[in-house]
This record gives structure tokens, C-alpha cells and sequence, in this order.
DNA sequence: TTGCTAATGTCAGGACTTTGACATGCAGGA
DNA sequence: TCCTGCATGTCAAAGTCCTGACATTAGCAA
């Protein structure tokens, strides 16, 4: 069966397959074994992995999520790209205006209906994320290998239903 | 912004190598469907609700975190937290300072052998991280139960598989 | 012994993110 | 009309986290 994957000295457990037949609601005993603790792993994997990978093209981890987003749907404002990469408003402000030094994105300083300011790529921006989005596919094509091709659909489903659960 | 609903199981496609198949509103790539954004928004769910849960009882998420870690390994290292907690050694530092000066923790200021400093939990800290604890319990019996109860080990293991391809 | 490597704790600086707050603009009903 | 509610953009302050760097210590090999 399988073992320990995570390689540190922190799983120290050797009835996995006594918690894995009790599995029901109560919790495990041990903090490794609960799904909280393998996501946030995961998700730390992830991010480490595409930080290093982004370092290289000069950009950060919202900052290409943001251009991504831009590229699909162009015109989305503040908040709107706010909640799609989930962090706040005012942490948005802060990449936007990144990106609109480095000249990578473009917004106008008025509009005449409303408050919200539409963003769109600019050239150079769209150029940075191309040459960008390979090595970030790249880590995904990593992950999706790594689990079982038939599996992958339930797990997107899952990690839907969980963050519906939790209001997300 | 329209939201793409995929709470429901229809949208998976059978070949997952074929990334731009089905999904009719979108004809391309959607970085919504991408592994990565779903995984970062169920973290991102995870983080929020742990981050206001345990605001009522004085604690940051990576402050439980640690505490959680200590309470089934007493003695661990700063480094060995960091780890643990997928953060880095300088950020757990501060981390350990604070639940220091909270009077959570305590830590010896030498050591006879190696520089490593072993932490442990106080009564005081145990007691806090008891209270937290139902509350974390909570959320995570949430997330658990909005899956499928078949799929959860499959489901910890993929999350594992996935950290693991990336050097998690 | 001596030197090298690896791991650890720590400091400094910067980057990122959050909470809190305030002002602006639109849509609804009293 | 007014005005209340809601969303948005922005500023300020604090906290969090990271990279880079340095000194200390154990372990191992020549």
C-alpha cells in the first residue's frame, strides 16, 4: 500500500489503514492525514512551483493570474479581477498598478458611466504572457499526470464542492 | 464577470489531453477549468474560513497551524515547523516569536547539543488550541462531507500525488 | 586535526496581502 | 426629488511572507 508521500520527519503514523476504515466524521488523529492539511500542501506546491517559474519571466503569481484572466475576458475591472484571483480589492490595486508601470496592461483614468475602470492587455503585456503561459502549462501537464486520468474529473468536481462549502 | 458553474459532475471530458473540447459558451482554454485555479480557489475557501474562525480566539491560521504541529510532535524545531507548515524558516521564526510572547509556547534560549531549539506547548496554549480546535474540526467536517464519501481517500491521495509531482 | 558540507537560527530589506476607512457613482424605493 | 443601500476605487497602516545573507553547529572524510 502506499506510504508516507510527503517526505518529512512530521508523519509519524504508522495505522493508516486503521484511520482509513474509521474514516467517518470524526476527525483523524493525526493533523497530516486531515484533507485541510493536503490541500494546503498542495496549493503550497503549486505556488512554489509556478513562482519559480514565473520569477523568470519577470512576473508574480497574481500578477500572471491576472493577465490570464485579462486575456480571456477583456475589460474586467478592479474588483472583478479581485474576486477572480481571490484576494481583496485593494491587493488588486496593487498588481494593476504594477502591471500598468511595467506597461503590461492598460486602464483609462476616467469613464463616463460608472466607477469601474475596464483593463486590457497591451501588446507587450499579451507578448509577456505567452511566452509565460508555456512553462506555467507545463506545471500543470505535471500535475494532471500525476493523477489518474480517470479520477481527474471527480477531482475537479471535489475541489468545487468544497469550496462551495466553505462559501468560497 | 459571468461565473462558470461547474458544481455539476456533467463537466467533465473524457479525453484529458484535449484541453479545448467540449464547453459550449467558451470555445477555448477557460483558466476556471485549469487544476490549478480550482485547486487555489479551494485553498483560497479553506484560508478564509480558517482565517475568521480563528480571529475569535486570537489566532492566525499559521499560529494554529503551528500549535496543532507542536501538540502531536512536541519539541519540534523552528525549521522542522516551518517545513511542517510549508512556509519558510525566517516567516515560522516570527511565527514562533509571537506565540512566545503570547505565552503559548516556550522554547529554551540554549541547547547543550546542536542549535536547534525544541518548542512546547504551555497549559495556556494547549488550552487555546483546544478551543480553536472545534471550531477547524468544524470547518473541516464541512468541506469533508460536501465529497463524496468513496472518493475522499482518492481525493487525499490525488492532493498528494499532485505535491509530490511538483517537489511539494 | 583539518576542512568541507549540510542544517539551523537569525537579521535586514523588500514585496505582498490584509483590515479599516473614506469618497465616488449607480439603482432602488419612500 | 431625496436618500438609503450597494458596489467600486483608493489611501493608510499593519501584518505576513519571502529572498538574501551571515554566523553557529554537527557530521563526515581526508
Amino acid at each position: 500500500m502506499q506510504d508516507c508521500t510527503h517526505g518529512d520527519p512530521l508523519c509519524q503514523n504508522a495505522d493508516m489503514d486503521d484511520r482509513k476504515s474509521v474514516e467517518p466524521p470524526h476527525p483523524a488523529q493525526d493533523v497530516t492525514e486531515h484533507v485541510g492539511y493536503r490541500l494546503k500542501r498542495a496549493a503550497a506546491a503549486l505556488r512554489g512551483a509556478m513562482d519559480k517559474a514565473l520569477r523568470e519571466h519577470g512576473l508574480t503569481v497574481p500578477q500572471y493570474a491576472c493577465l490570464e484572466l485579462l486575456d480571456q475576458q477583456p475589460g474586467l475591472s478592479n474588483a472583478e479581477l479581485a474576486r477572480g484571483t481571490f484576494v481583496t480589492r485593494q491587493s488588486m490595486n496593487v498588481v494593476l498598478r504594477g502591471l500598468q508601470d511595467a506597461g503590461l496592461i492598460s486602464r483609462p483614468a476616467t469613464t463616463d458611466h460608472g466607477r469601474a475602470l475596464p483593463a486590457h492587455l497591451t501588446a507587450e503585456g499579451r507578448g509577456r504572457l505567452d511566452a509565460a503561459r508555456s512553462t506555467v502549462y507545463d506545471i500543470e501537464r505535471q500535475m494532471v499526470e500525476a493523477v489518474p486520468q480517470r479520477r481527474l474529473a471527480a477531482l475537479l468536481s471535489d475541489l468545487d464542492r468544497m469550496a462551495a462549502a466553505l462559501g468560497g
